[in-house]
DNA sequence: CATAGTGTGTACTATATAGTAAACAGTAAA
DNA sequence: TTTACTGTTTACTATATAGTACACACTATG
C-alpha cells in the first residue's frame, strides 16, 4: 500500500497531463515547489513519500483528497492528530470501536450526527 | 502540553517510588530498557520525548493510560493511525465531525455503538 | 539547426529522531 | 570507610527524513 503511492500519482498527473501541458513533470514540481529530479524520483518509488505538506499541495493540484494520497503515503494529517491529542482517551476509544463496524455504518452514523439525529 | 510530558513522568515515579524502591530513576530506565542518563534528560524535559515504544512501557510501569502519555508527548499511538489509514475518507469524515460533539455525546456515542444499540 | 522543454542519474546535505557510554557528585548503610 | 546505591553531566552517534543542485540524454518546434 507503500509502494503505489508514487505510480499512483505518476498515473493520475499523466491522465491529466493529455489534456493540459501544465501537468508535466517539471511544471508540477514547480507548482509543489520541488525540484523536478525529486517529483521523478518519488513518482518512480525511487524514494519514499514526500512531506505532508507538498503531499497536501499534490493533491489540490491534481484534484484528489489529501487524506487519501496521505494514506497511501502511510501517514494520518496532523490535524486529525490533533484532534486525537487533544481528547485521547475517548478519540481511542471512538476509533478502536468504530475499527470493527462496516463501512456503511460508520457512514450513517456521520450522517446522523452531522444531521442533528443525535 | 508538551513540555509536561518530562515532569509527568517525574511526578509519577516519585509517587510509586515513596512505596516501592523498583521506582527509581536508575531501576526504570532499566525495566524500559534505555539508560538511566536518557530517562533522566527526558523526565527534565531537557530532551524530546522517547519513541512510541518506550512511552508504550513506561505506560505500562506507571499504571498509565498509552494513549495518554503519546498524547501528552505529541504522538498518536501507531495502531489508530493504521486504523485511519486504511479507510481514510471514513475516519477522517468521522474525526472531523467528532471534533466538534461534546465529551458526553462522544462517550454516549461509543458506548451505544459498542453494546450494539445502533 | 538552434532552442525550449521533457524526464532522469548522480552526488550531496541539513535537520530531526532516538538514543548510548562513561564519568561524576552526593547519600546511606554495613 | 568501603560498598552500593542515587540522579546528573558531557560528549558523542546512528539512522531516518526531506529534500537540493547540476548535468545528462532525448524529443519536438520554430
Amino acid at each position: 500500500m507503500d509502494i503505489m503511492f508514487g505510480p499512483f500519482i505518476r498515473e493520475k498527473r499523466e491522465q491529466k497531463r493529455a489534456s493540459d501541458p501544465r501537468f508535466s513533470l517539471r511544471r508540477l514540481a514547480a507548482a509543489i515547489g520541488v525540484q523536478p529530479s525529486y517529483l521523478s524520483k518519488v513518482e518512480r518509488g525511487e524514494t519514499a513519500p514526500p512531506s505532508e505538506a507538498k503531499i497536501i499541495r499534490l493533491a489540490e493540484e491534481l484534484g484528489e483528497d489529501p487524506d487519501v494520497l496521505l494514506a497511501m503515503a502511510g501517514k494520518v494529517s496532523s490535524d486529525l492528530q490533533a484532534v486525537i491529542r487533544k481528547k485521547p482517551k475517548l478519540f481511542a476509544d471512538l476509533i478502536r470501536t468504530m475499527k470493527e463496524m462496516p463501512d456503511h455504518a460508520i457512514l450513517k452514523l456521520v450522517r446522523e450526527v452531522r444531521d442533528g439525529n443525535w
